[in-house]
RNA sequence: GGGUCGUUAGCUCAGUUGGUUAGAGUACUACCUUGACAUGGUAGGGGUCACCGGUUCGAAUCCUGUACGACCCA
């Protein structure tokens, strides 16, 4: 085989092939066998979107977990897919109608779900070529999506039995509401931030009990004056003398000129504002609790989209903050406001149309938490699941599922499951898949006076993460078809890679989910959805600002892809992603990988310009490198194993990267290449192509095309045989005594090499060496390495200093340089001087340590052994440096 | 306000149960256009481990506190 092989690395050329090749094999296809399942549920993406740089480093992690597991002996299946986003998804296709110039309100729901698929078809498909682009051994036949018949049909199952449980019920209560996409949302999707906001300083007249104007005023202090007409008490503390004489007594409502009751509770915190609340039980929790308390009314003031309510009776249909601004200005005119001060406050908004939330008393579907986080809080406790790394985010797990609330899950949009209740004319609902069911269950609870017909459907559907925490079950169809042999071989899944930002919206549920869905009498370990979560960082600019769309700073994938290729993107995004840390995204990580790729590109044009110049192995040749580069290799395999199985994936990528670049072309190419035009070694030759390819494989669940690319051009290979799902072989031990003669020769070289530069010897100027060493026989097994590597005609070994040689010290090995430049003695003092300075230095260090009579009496035997090593070593070495300084003399 | 985590070289980070005078990548500097690669090679400089105390024979590592930062929750 001879093709010319070009300059540089060229991604394009080979990515697309190589994928559409991987593809054509079936090789990302899983099929249950007799193998051990290493399962991975994609974290599903939502249809809306394009990937961002935190799926790209989510995705490749997973990657190279799934990759690594199916070249292990496991039978690795990775499911992807996509969530069907309800509020942001429905916000795009009405704004896509609103374009069209439809109304949503004038289509029906099957109209409306027409459209919303075809926007699905249209734009969902993009995440789905990135992650193609990106490499990942998905297996495509396994894509599931959160709407698909059976899945759909999955949540409403759920639904139903949690119903039917007791778990979900149907109530009014405070929740969040967003104004914009006129939904009720859950705790978790509220994002709170910190503003600077106004208190308002209000009088309010004060009537006594005959309803007669005292003359007095009571001053409350208020963030929100639009919601003034609201009001339904003040409330005062019972201990706040300032108040006292007011028992029995009543306000006015300004503007509206409402009476209601002044009122004492301690839940009034004195020294805030003037100490007097106003409550308005419609639009703030604490005062709606305050609220059930006192049996005081509840006077809605807002309409679903954000504007005053006709209950408001004034600035009816405005806006809520541009009400507030007429609340104001009212007011101001009127004389009551007493003043306003800067104030701050938390705003909570949407987190998906970042609206101004607003509570509000509505009746909603609710999951009852408490006894579902139980056994999920225990999964975890006891260590069913691990969640890495676990220092971080145990605490935050437990503090959630320990204080959990109650799950608002109806939205009140079209696209998503819609709520399985039907109502009768009454308002009386029940619970069932279908309308015949329903009317089934009303007929059992006695003869209904209406028709199956004149039941109506509850309009909403559910929160998109009540269908997204059967994720590991449904899509092995495990909710709609229980025990079939998928569910049976892929679940519990292996490991969940995810962003921290989900573990309550996500992981936590999805842990809720399988120790419901899952019998108590299977063992946990059968419940649980996975055994390993791995949370990644959130992907920061080099600024460090998080990364969003509003300031532009997340780079285009595909064109990242286009400029460096994919193995160069998974490189950078892996390299600078320490485990569980947030990383800071530069492109320059991008071209250390793509220097990198161009590095193994060239030591490949090296190696196969051996292969027209074979010749015998001769028993002779010196296998010193060979047999020092497979120790060290089998060194790196257990190191990396070791990270692996910690999910250290971005140090087991340096160690790679430093073998390959470092160990493999730095010093043993250099080892074993032959002279100019020289022959090579046939044994050597074919150990070395050994070496890149277990180097290749070792790198491909990290850097796949590439490493497949050059596998196929080490070598032809028979039809199915790819890197791609090649077996490790068994790991072995390392041999200590070789390394260690290996890092022998690596520190002479580099001595050696800094003393020719220290003393200007050309480096085509040839040296006779000395060597004064008590480890001869190592020296002589790589002496001809050595020579050649530090350009030596002849290398001698003596047991006395060389006169008018140029003497260098490494360890307690002398080397003596003979040149044709005259020595410089007086740099060589300088540096033998800077040496002795350190080691005496380092000498006392030890000394006290070993003078310290408490020292030795506490310290573990072994490591007073050690430092008496040190000493003994330091005291070697201080000797020849101390003789080679009186040689110069 | 409560909680969690963090602070090590200019930058990004390692540093396992305390035990070499603290390591890597990157950036920087000098030299080298040798025949895989200048997207390269050879070498080099650079840190009072945030701060104050404490425990210990010994602290980047353990403990109290302070400062700063990030995140979560109210």
């Amino acid at each position: 085989m001879s093709i010319e092989l070009s300059k540089n690395y060229i991604p394009s050329s080979t990515e697309e092939k190589w994928y559409a090749h991987w593809l054509n094999k079936r090789y990302f296809n899983s099929k249950p066998d007799s193998r051990p399942a290493f399962t991975v549920v994609i974290p599903p993406p939502n249809v809306t979107g394009v990937l961002h740089m935190g799926h790209t480093l989510n995705e490749t992690v997973q990657d190279i977990l799934v990759r690594k597991a199916r070249m292990s002996g496991f039978n690795a299946c990775w499911v992807p897919g996509s969530d069907h986003a309800s509020i942001a998804t429905e916000a795009k296709v009405v704004g896509m109608l609103r374009e069209r110039g439809i109304d949503k309100n004038q289509l029906t729901r099957p109209e409306f779900m027409t459209y919303a698929y075809e926007w699905k078809d249209k734009y969902g498909g993009i995440i789905y070529s990135q992650i193609r682009k990106l490499g990942c051994s998905v297996d495509w036949d396994r894509v599931s999506f959160t709407m698909d018949t059976d899945y759909y049909a999955s949540v409403i199952k759920v639904f139903i039995d949690l119903f039917n449980k007791g778990l979900i019920y149907r109530g009014a209560r405070m929740i969040n509401w967003d104004p914009a996409a006129k939904t009720a949302l859950s705790d978790e999707e509220v994002e709170y931030k910190d503003e600077t906001g106004k208190l308002y300083y209000v009088n309010y007249a004060i009537v006594d009990a005959s309803g007669k104007a005292t003359g007095e005023t009571i001053t409350i202090a208020t963030q929100r004056p639009e919601t003034i007409m609201g009001d339904t008490a003040i409330c005062v503390n019972p201990t706040d003398e300032r108040y006292s004489h007011l028992k029995g007594s009543s306000a006015i409502v300004p503007l509206v000129n409402r009476n209601i009751p002044i009122i004492f509770d301690t839940y009034v915190d004195p020294a805030f504002g003037t100490g007097a609340l106003k409550v308005t039980p419609a639009h703030d929790i604490n005062d709606y609790n305050l609220g059930l308390k006192h049996s005081l009314p509840i006077i809605d003031t807002l309409n679903e989209d954000g504007t005053l309510s006709a209950a408001a009776e004034v600035f009816v249909g405005l806006d809520r903050f541009a009400a507030r601004k007429k609340v104001v200005e009212q007011l101001r005119a009127d004389g009551l406001l007493i003043r306003e001060e800067e104030h701050p406050t938390r705003i909570g908004f949407s987190q998906r149309t970042n609206a101004v939330v607003e509570p509000r008393i509505s009746t909603q579907w609710f999951v009852r938490m408490k006894d579902l986080a139980e056994p999920a809080l225990k999964a975890v406790t006891e260590g069913h699941i691990d969640i890495h790394p676990g220092d971080k985010f145990l605490a935050t797990y437990r503090y959630w599922l320990e204080n959990v609330k109650d799950w608002c899950i109806s939205r009140q949009l079209w696209w998503g499951q819609q709520i399985p209740a039907w109502y009768a004319p009454d308002g009386t609902f029940q619970v069932a898949a279908s309308r015949e069911d329903a009317f089934a269950q009303f007929s059992a609870a006695g003869k209904p006076s209406f028709a199956a017909a004149d039941l109506r459907q509850d309009d909403d559907v559910l929160d998109t993460w009540f269908s997204s925490w059967l994720w590991p079950i449904e899509v092995f169809k495990g909710v709609t078809h229980p025990g079939n042999a998928d569910i049976n071989y892929y679940y519990p899944t292996s490991v969940l890679v995810t962003g921290q930002d989900i573990i309550f919206f996500w992981v936590a549920r999805m842990i809720m989910a399988g120790m419901y869905y899952f019998p108590d009498s299977l063992p946990i370990e059968k419940r649980i959805p996975f055994k390993d979560v791995y949370f990644t960082g959130m992907v920061r600019d080099k600024q460090g600002r998080k990364m969003s769309k509003s300031l532009g700073n997340s780079p285009d994938l595909l064109e990242l892809i286009g400029k460096y290729g994919a193995d160069a993107v998974r490189f950078g995004i892996m390299i600078s992603s320490p485990a569980g840390n947030d990383l800071l995204f530069d492109d320059a990580a991008l071209e250390q990988g793509s220097k990198f790729n161009n590095k193994i590109w060239n030591a490949l044009k090296l190696v196969k310009g051996w292969e027209s110049r074979l010749q015998p192995s001769d028993a002779s040749a010196n296998d010193f490198a060979v047999s020092w580069f497979a120790h060290r290799l089998r060194e790196a395999r257990t190191t990396l194993e070791q990270l692996l199985s910690g999910f250290r994936l971005s140090e087991a990528l340096k160690v790679l990267y430093s073998l390959i670049w470092d160990d493999f072309c730095g010093l043993y190419l250099e080892w074993v290449k032959p002279g100019f035009e020289q022959p090579m070694d046939a044994g050597i030759y074919r150990s070395t192509i050994g070496f890149f390819e277990e180097l290749m494989q070792l790198l491909h669940p990290f850097m796949p095309f590439i490493t497949e690319e050059i596998y196929h051009l080490l070598a032809e290979r028979a039809e199915g045989d790819d890197l791609c799902v090649k077996q490790f072989a068994a790991a072995q031990t390392a041999d200590a005594r070789v390394l260690a003669d290996g890092k022998l020769l690596a520190e002479a070289i580099t001595t050696l090499r800094d003393a020719r530069v220290k003393a200007e010897i050309k480096p085509k100027e040839t040296i006779r060496l000395h060597i004064q060493s008590d480890a001869q026989a190592t020296y002589a097994a790589v002496q001809t390495i050595l020579a050649r590597q530090v350009n030596a005609e002849s290398i001698d070994y003596t047991s006395e200093a060389i006169a008018g040689a140029l003497t260098v010290v490494s360890g307690k090995d002398k080397y003596y340089i003979v040149a044709e430049k005259a020595v410089d003695t007086g740099k060589q003092k300088e540096e033998l001087q800077k040496e002795l300075t350190y080691l005496r230095g380092f000498l006392v260090s030890v000394d006290k340590k070993l003078g310290n009579e408490k020292f030795v009496a506490n310290a573990k035997p072994e490591v007073v052994d050690f430092e008496r090593k040190k000493r003994a070593d330091a005291e070697d070495k201080i000797k020849i440096i101390e003789e080679s300084l009186a040689a110069l003399n």
